[in-house]
RNA sequence: UGGGGAGUGGUGCAAUGGUAGCACAGCGGCCUUUGGAGCCGUUGAUCCUGGUUCGAGUCCGGGCUCCCCAGCCA
């Protein structure tokens, strides 16, 4: 299941070439360098994936870096679930924890030096005008006034701007570069602003910051990273990365940018998801409808498939949407593999076995894995009266329904044959309860006779049972390109009004008694349960991961399609 | 429109001038005390157009489509 091969892309082809001709000597350092404003997301996951994968590949490191270069956005609470969900997913830098901020004592002298040699000046342009100056796609800039300041002069100021002598946006350190450029990143991009925030570690000690273009390819540079991986749009700004880094003549790592992951029915856009959040759409950053990290785990998904998925989607350079069927596809692979089973019936419909005793009470012996022994067994009560789901009843069988219906024999999973006799119902014909009888001879779920059954049921003794919330998720659009449908509209719009379905009387066995916030199960012909830290003494509460792979429902789905075919 | 990228089955990734392959999805079957899992089989693709070559998805010319860049965001 876990196949081992060697994982092979253009990037890991880059750096194999590179060690072949001995490029630094065969070290190789990666980094992930999220900015703290947000929670991580399984868009992010790709990245961490790639870049602590390529290092433990090819015996390098890779090292956490908070790309914190901007107070007003970033947060403490930011920085500490990122911690954690990076080490869910099963990575680790060892004292290798850095911030942008770190740097910044460094980035200032740096940025002196470019000063005094005429590579960078301080522009006392609004932010309109710079805009202004910068010209468009088509037309090349023009230069700024105050471009070709004295070095004194420009050293003064940006001390000034340090020293706070400035407000925000009165004036900017800006790289000198070439205004006519074809490439807007190169008309002399901005170095430094002024911001008069605190900041999450440094606090008022500066009052000026980085920018992005100035701030990452230094970071890069000071920790000896060989290899600064990041996504497409970072394209255009390589030029300017490697502008720097020739300028100050500091060690230069090479920037290899990729295609950021997408993913059907969702979204993966920071701006998005915090109005997802902000707005009330799901109930915080870790409700299980959101491809985030911490949403993710809540929902119980496991931090192997998620690697596993991500390892199976590829690197490449193609702007690419992954359909989210492959995704539940490494998820079920990997809980079929390691949740034990129990019993749950969502939708609790009550059988009086006619023929049973009134105060029998049977332990039946349930592996809690048909496919691995290794899980051992559990003893569950069977008596008089059980629960069955609705959906495994029919009183009106449709072809190949195999489940039961009146007369029908199917088996309960090691325990009987069962026959439907009669069918019970209230005053407004709906049905409240079924009369069935149990084969003696069939005790265990099979018979001495040899006869088959083709249903076999779940179920859950009445006396027994535990009752229990569950919460089953769907996508959480309706559209599979939630941002396409922005157009004249918001990709709220698409949004699944059914994403969420409470079940809040759903029947469990004892055994389920005493579990733990995280523990996983298979609910065995349903699907894969989590539960939630919601959960209590009183009531526990459990998450649906995903489904089982049902082939009747799609059967059934085609029948109709057949049906209105028909009509029509 | 200037510049920079990208186009291979439904989706994603391979094939690095020499039989277009793998995974997911789909379809069919086997097996089954989960209509689960597993196993077997199968449909289906090189954006268009010229050229180079014994041979082109790959190289060259022309075209088309999509994505990125005009934050003191990253």
């Amino acid at each position: 299941m876990n196949d081992e091969k060697v994982l092979s892309d253009f990037i890991r082809d880059i750096i194999e070439r590179e060690m072949e001709e001995g490029k630094h000597d065969g070290r190789v350092q990666t980094r992930f360098p999220p900015e703290p404003n947000g929670y991580l997301h399984i868009g992010h996951a790709k990245s961490i994936v790639l870049n602590f994968g390529i290092a433990e590949q090819y015996d390098g490191k890779c090292n956490l870096r908070f790309d914190d270069t901007n107070p007003t956005r970033e947060e403490e609470e930011f920085v500490s679930s990122m911690i954690e969900d990076i080490h869910w997913l099963g990575y680790d830098w060892d004292d290798r924890l850095f911030f942008a901020s770190d740097y910044f004592g460094q980035l200032y002298e740096w940025a002196v030096q470019l000063i005094k040699d005429g590579k960078a000046y301080v522009d006392d342009l609004s932010p309109e005008e710079i805009r202004e100056y910068r010209g468009t796609l088509t037309e090349p800039g023009k230069e700024s006034p105050f471009r070709d300041r004295s070095v004194e002069e420009n050293l003064d100021l940006f001390q000034g701007m340090k020293e706070g002598e400035f407000m925000e946006e009165e004036r900017v350190l800006r790289a000198k570069i070439d205004m006519a450029s074809p490439n807007i990143n190169l008309r002399d991009p901005v170095m430094y602003r002024i911001l008069h925030e605190t900041h999450h570690r440094t606090g008022d000690e500066w009052c000026i910051y980085p920018t992005y273009d100035w701030a990452h390819g230094q970071s890069d540079s000071i920790e000896k990273i060989t290899h600064s991986l990041c996504t497409l749009e970072f394209k255009n700004n390589r030029p300017l990365y490697n502008w720097f880094l020739d300028q100050l003549g500091i060690f230069h790592p090479r920037q290899i940018e990729f295609a950021r992951l997408n993913i059907t029915y969702t979204v993966l856009s920071k701006r998005r998801l915090i109005q997802l959040v902000e707005e009330g759409y799901v109930n915080g950053w870790d409700d299980p409808r959101m491809p985030t990290l911490s949403g993710m785990r809540r929902r119980g998904i496991t931090p192997e498939s998620i690697r596993h998925f991500i390892e199976h989607v590829g690197v490449a350079k193609k702007q690419s949407t992954i359909q989210r069927s492959k995704l539940d596809h490494f998820i079920r692979d990997d809980l079929n593999a390691r949740t034990p089973r129990a019993n749950g019936v969502l939708r609790p419909l009550k059988v009086v076995i006619t023929n049973y005793p009134e105060d029998k009470v049977e332990m039946m012996e349930f592996p809690n894995h048909p496919g691995d022994e290794s899980f051992g067994t559990r003893d569950v009560p069977f008596s008089k009266e059980i629960y069955i789901d609705r959906d495994d009843f029919r009183e009106d069988p449709p072809k190949r329904f195999w489940r039961l219906s009146p007369g029908k024999e199917v088996r309960l999973r090691y325990a009987y044959f069962m026959t439907c006799q009669d069918v019970v119902k209230d005053e407004d014909g709906k049905i409240v309860e079924l009369r069935c009888t149990v084969d003696p001879e069939t005790r265990g779920g099979a018979a001495p006779d040899g006869r088959k059954v083709k249903g076999t049921l779940h179920w859950v003794s009445v006396p027994h049972a535990l009752d229990v919330e569950v919460r089953v998720y769907d996508r959480l659009f309706n559209d599979p390109f939630p941002l396409d449908a922005e157009e004249g509209g918001d990709f709220t719009d698409s949004l699944n009004p059914d994403s969420l379905q409470v079940y809040s009387h759903v029947k469990v066995e004892p055994s389920l008694q005493g579990v733990k916030a995280g523990d996983r199960y298979q609910f065995e012909r349903v699907g894969y349960f989590c539960v939630d830290p919601d959960s209590t003494e009183e009531k526990l509460v459990f998450n649906q991961t995903i489904a089982l792979y049902d082939s009747w429902a799609k059967i059934e789905k085609r029948q109709e399609q057949e049906r209105k075919r028909r009509k029509s």
